[in-house]
RNA sequence: GGGCGUAUAGCUCAGUCGGUUAGAGCGCAUCCCUGAUAAGGAUGAGGCCCCAGGUUCAAGUCCUGGUACGCCCA
């Protein structure tokens, strides 16, 4: 192509396929290092730290993983423009069961017995391996989706680096005297040996029939316990196998309780339920106690088959127990269940568990050595009965929490296990909680808030095998070492360990000797052996701000520089696993949180408001959505779609839409820029500098101007203050406004080139506000944008919009009272369009004359009149007022608004004599005194125009629409010089048509040949031709037919044959 | 059982400081406009703003209590 005809710009096709367009940007992102070079030109800039929360490699990426990664995207990206130096790196989530139970499946294994046959090393392989293989799976929907962040030098929990940070920072806990051991009560499964996650224990509840036992615990101390008439407390529970190791009974504090007698013998329960445990024939004695009251008041134990070395067996209070069901007094058996463990424990209970990790009693019992728990129940209430212990037995249907595996009844189970007292450190949690930002705010004192302070000390270890082994070696004497390193782990074991795997079971070989040991004794006893167990994934993921560098062992001013965060992002249901590991961990070492702002994301429904699940078959797949509608498309939905705090569908109908309504109508709007740019070279940005200043520019350009710099201000707060819907929904009615208002009525301008001042001011205008919303939209939809900005560019820009700067509000272009002027013509033009339609009188038919009756009207100055002349087809413009007199009818409302905010109280008489009063009268006077006055019980009241509404018609000859004291009238009277105008318009519809179906190109000169049966259409020809032949680039224009090839166009309706050819 | 959230047109959702004719999109019907557009515009049908109290001159909006649904926790 020779320079003299190269285009300015290069071609933005109308038709354009959305998802080629992205696969093109990421081939240019990755050839020019767009991302890269984002970071090396923020270098010098402050850090903004984002941390990325690792997704769990574990199964394939979702389309709600792209929910938050478009978030963890946008505000990056946008803090990038302004400059701040973002350094992203990304994470994976390594560890944990939901790993080996992937694993557990493709292995056909089943419960702990089934790995450790297997073998840990060769288990923990797979689980590595399963972890890599889905970690591709998530680097190419990243990748494919737009979501900038270094991959390269990703962080991986299950790295010995980052093992060995969160050792670390475990010591650290260590040293400071939090971490320590006790009982966990854990769902467990005896046949699996294994404890359940909750995720696990939510697919195995089933319905059983347990034995329902209301017991008789006789009193041995208290007001209750004389000799003789003693009474018994009645204690109610499903699980009599639990009935073995009671422990204690639980009653409420604030509940009363009384003394029934059936005659014979005297019960305790509570009062609301001595109806429903006693039944008939039980009358109260009177003798009443609250349940403090009865504090350690003792009772005599239903069985007496296991050893207590500890003062047990006495009324404790507890605030759980409720009087819904069973006597209002609750058996304890703190191995057993974890409001008992809690309550026993503040009592300082002993812990007593007689059932062995295979779900049978210890074989040395009498009556059930050996028995598997769930079938001693009749054992043992048998022996109730015979000791005339047992009230009632009963059979009692419920839902019970069985193994998804084998469908063996749970166990609530005391298991010794690690915790780590945050409880000590809640109300530095609280302080810090306190100064973060949380997006939305509801959920720093709601549910978050409400978290931290029903805190309870933090669960750390898991009996499990794929996780980061907690550091403590522990001697025969119980002598326990916290290893902070594999350093300091060489030292102590007198071996080089710097290569070690730090996963089960290598690190399970690594013996510490005790150098103060008995020389003579076996080695076992003179070793420290590591405690079996791995740590909660929460503490991987939460150690991530000082782990993902490996700090404090290597890179420790990396971590300082980038310490606190500003920002993380993850949805709602990391309120208790993120969001807190994140602020606890940092916390707990640093003594600070590691976040100021923290955003949590709604659910992503699939489109039939329900989950998404492969059992219901309505998942949508990222990748194929994303191919489909594009990246963008759905990065758009996820961003700016309702409100992202709350639960949104996603399907395809709402992604199309997106691409219609706003990617292709920005991208349609800069395709016809360079269409008519590009039109005979009639633009360039060398003629940027010829436009007029703004000032300068036709009212349409300053009022688009005007809207541009409050949209900029409008995006910018709406990102500062991480609201991307109300930047969004901002930007696509600026979108709308551009083409739908601004092209469309410039149209002519940008077809008569940029040689007069209006042409340039057009180009400008046009061109400023596409690069400027080209920016705006950069951070959200970044790839068409890019496509975009590469076509637009100045010559000295960045090669990529994601390079270039974020645009600032010039607030001088900023005028409200033009922005409201703009808003009445639009309405107007809305009436007058309602008014055609009203009347069949179609737009291209011109009519004489308009009236237009609506406050402020007056004073649009001409060039906006113009703009409703124009939209609407009329020659003349007119006040309502100029016909005025009898033809116009009045109404009047009261403005509530006005008269509340003057009257108050007084507002209802006010209105009414407002509506009371003689409408014309009114309006005319305060038309022509800018005032009026009105009787109200007796006084005057002046009204200014602005109290009172005015509403006003014309009573004949006229299509009229009319709206909130808006009103439009058209003339509809059509003389013969009227219709033959319209009729030309026709015709110049009918050529436009011709031109584009036979693919002409916009600037090039036709022939034109026309001849018409009708007299009308024909003198209608004759008397426009000129006008008719300029319009439609005719260079030449006959009466007759062409000889040889041309394109012709047949209308019945107006009686004209026309033939058109290129010239 | 507890905490948090949501409830507005057939569907998806906006609704500012409380202001008296409650909006948009989708869908449906009938028209209109168009030499950028896969668009745009008009009209019509479609509303117990979840229910009941309260505050207020005035409540979709604020308060209290319910109901339903969702999430988290027990």
């Amino acid at each position: 192509m020779s320079k003299a005809t190269k285009q300015p710009f290069p071609a933005l096709p109308a038709q354009v396929d959305l998802p080629s367009v992205e696969h093109e940007v990421l081939r240019r992102w990755s050839e020019q290092k767009v991302f890269e070079r984002s970071l090396e030109q923020t270098q010098g800039g402050p850090n903004w730290v984002f941390f990325e929360g690792p997704p769990t490699a574990n199964g394939t990426p979702g389309v709600h993983h792209v929910e938050a990664r478009v978030f963890k995207d946008v505000f990056p990206r946008f803090k990038t423009m302004k400059g701040f130096h973002v350094d992203r790196k990304a994470g994976w989530d390594c560890h944990g069961l939901p790993v080996e139970v992937a694993v557990e499946k493709e292995l056909g294994l089943s419960g702990k017995k089934d790995i450790e046959t297997f073998g840990v090393a060769e288990f923990n392989a797979r689980c590595r391996e399963s972890v890599l293989r889905n970690v591709d799976a998530f680097t190419a929907m990243t990748e494919r989706m737009g979501y900038w962040v270094n991959m390269d030098e990703a962080y991986r929990t299950m790295d010995p680096e980052y093992v060995e940070s969160v050792w670390w920072s475990l010591k650290q806990i260590w040293d400071k005297g939090l971490l320590t051991q006790d009982y966990r009560i854990s769902p467990y499964c005896p046949r699996c040996g294994t404890t359940l996650s909750d995720h696990e224990l939510a697919q195995g509840y089933e319905t059983v029939t347990d034995p329902s036992v209301y017991v008789r615990f006789p009193l041995t101390s208290g007001p209750l316990a004389e000799e003789g008439r003693g009474a018994a407390l009645l204690v109610w529970t499903t699980t009599p196998w639990t009935l073995v190791s009671n422990t204690a009974v639980a009653v409420h504090p604030g509940v009363d309780y009384v003394v029934a007698t059936d005659g014979t013998e005297r019960l305790v329960v509570a009062e609301p339920l001595v109806g429903a445990a006693l039944g008939e024939g039980w009358e109260p004695t009177g003798e009443r106690f609250t349940g403090a009251e009865m504090e350690r008041w003792t009772y005599r134990r239903p069985f007496g088959l296991v050893e207590f070395d500890e003062p047990a067996h006495f009324v404790v209070l507890a605030d759980y127990v409720t009087v819904e069901d069973g006597t209002g007094l609750v058996h304890q058996s703190p191995a057993f269940g974890a409001d008992d463990m809690a309550v026993c424990r503040a009592y300082g209970l002993p812990v007593v568990n007689p059932v062995r990790a295979d779900g049978t009693f210890e074989e040395h019992l009498d009556l059930v050595g050996g028995e598997f728990f769930k079938t001693a129940d009749q054992k043992l209430v048998a022996d109730l009965k015979e000791r005339g212990l047992l009230f009632r037995h009963l059979a009692y249907e419920h839902s019970y929490p069985h193994c998804w595996r084998c469908h063996t009844a749970l166990l609530y189970y005391a298991l010794p296990s690690w915790y780590i007292r945050t409880t000590a450190i809640k109300d530095r949690l609280l302080a810090e909680n306190a100064t973060t930002n949380w997006v939305p705010s509801n959920v720093k004192d709601g549910r978050y808030g409400e978290w931290l302070r029903n805190n309870i000390d933090w669960a750390l270890s898991r009996s499990r095998y794929w996780g980061t082994p907690l550091p403590i070696w522990e001697f025969p004497d119980g002598r326990q070492i916290c290893v902070g390193s594999l350093k300091e782990l060489g030292e102590l074991s007198g071996q080089d360990l710097s290569n070690l795997d730090p996963h089960r079971p290598y690190v399970d070989d690594v013996v510490i000797p005790d150098p103060d040991a008995d020389p003579s004794l076996p080695l076992e006893q003179r070793v420290a052996r590591r405690v079996p167990e791995v740590i909660d994934v929460w503490f991987d993921s939460g150690a991530m701000p000082f782990a993902q560098w490996g700090a404090p062992h290597r890179n420790r001013e990396t971590f300082e520089a980038n310490f606190p965060g500003q920002y993380i992002c993850e949805a709602i249901d990391q309120t208790r696993g993120w969001f807190y590991s994140m602020m606890t961990v940092s916390t707990l070492v640093f003594g600070e949180s590691s976040y100021e702002n923290v955003v949590c994301l709604g659910h992503i429904l699939a489109e039939d408001g329900r989950k998404m699940s492969k059992h219901l078959g309505n998942i949508l797949e990222p990748m194929p959505v994303m191919e489909r509608h594009g990246a963008d498309a759905l990065r758009w939905f996820m961003a700016a779609s309702g409100s992202p705090w709350m639960p949104r569908r996603v399907g395809h109908a709402a992604l199309e839409e997106i691409v219609r309504k706003v990617l292709l109508t920005y991208y349609n709007t800069a395709s016809f820029f360079t269409l008519y740019a590009n039109a005979g070279q009639a633009w360039s940005h060398d003629r940027l500098a010829d436009a007029p200043a703004p000032a300068d520019r036709p009212l349409l350009d300053r009022w688009l101007l005007s809207e541009l710099n409050t949209l900029v201000t409008t995006v910018d707060e709406a990102l500062e203050r991480f609201d991307p819907a109300v930047a969004g929904r901002a930007l696509t009615a600026f979108v709308d406004d551009l083409s739908n208002w601004y092209v469309r009525r410039s149209r002519r301008r940008f077809w008569a080139g940029a040689e007069t001042p209006e042409g340039a001011a057009a180009f400008a205008t046009l061109f400023e506000c596409l690069e400027t919303v080209t920016l705006l939209m950069a951070p959200i939809v970044p790839f068409l944008t890019d496509h975009v900005w590469d076509a637009l560019r100045r010559p000295d820009a960045p090669e990529s919009v994601h390079l270039a700067a974020w645009p600032v509000a010039d607030e001088s272009l900023i005028d409200t009272g033009l922005s409201e002027q703009m808003a009445l013509v639009r309405r107007l033009v809305e009436l007058g369009r309602a008014a055609r339609a009203d009347s069949n009188q179609r737009t291209r038919q011109p009519l004489a004359r308009v009236l237009v009756g609506a406050p402020g009207f007056e004073a649009l100055p001409e060039q906006l009149r113009a703009q409703i002349t124009d939209e609407l087809n009329v020659l003349q413009l007119d006040p309502l007022s100029v016909v005025g007199g009898d033809l116009v009818d009045y109404s009047v409302k009261p403005n509530f608004r006005a008269l509340g905010k003057r009257f108050g109280k007084g507002t209802p008489p006010v209105a009414k004599a407002v509506q009371a009063a003689d409408a014309k009268a009114l309006v005319e006077r305060l038309r022509a005194e800018g005032g009026a006055s009105v009787d109200v019980d007796g006084e005057t009241v002046a009204l200014s125009p602005d109290e009172v509404l005015v509403t006003e018609q014309p009573r004949e000859g006229w299509a009229v629409a009319s709206e909130s004291g808006e009103t439009v009238a058209l003339d509809l009277e059509l003389t013969p010089e009227l219709r033959r105008a319209g009729l030309a318009r026709e015709v110049v519809r009918l050529v436009q048509d011709a031109r584009k179906s036979s693919g002409l190109d916009i600037s090039d000169r036709i022939e034109l040949w026309w001849s018409a049966t009708d007299a009308t259409t024909a003198q209608a020809v004759a008397e426009h031709a000129a006008a008719i032949g300029g319009e439609v680039l005719a260079a030449t224009l006959a009466e007759g037919a062409p000889e040889g090839e041309s394109h012709e166009v047949v209308s019945e309706d107006f009686g004209i044959t026309l033939h058109l050819r290129r010239a």
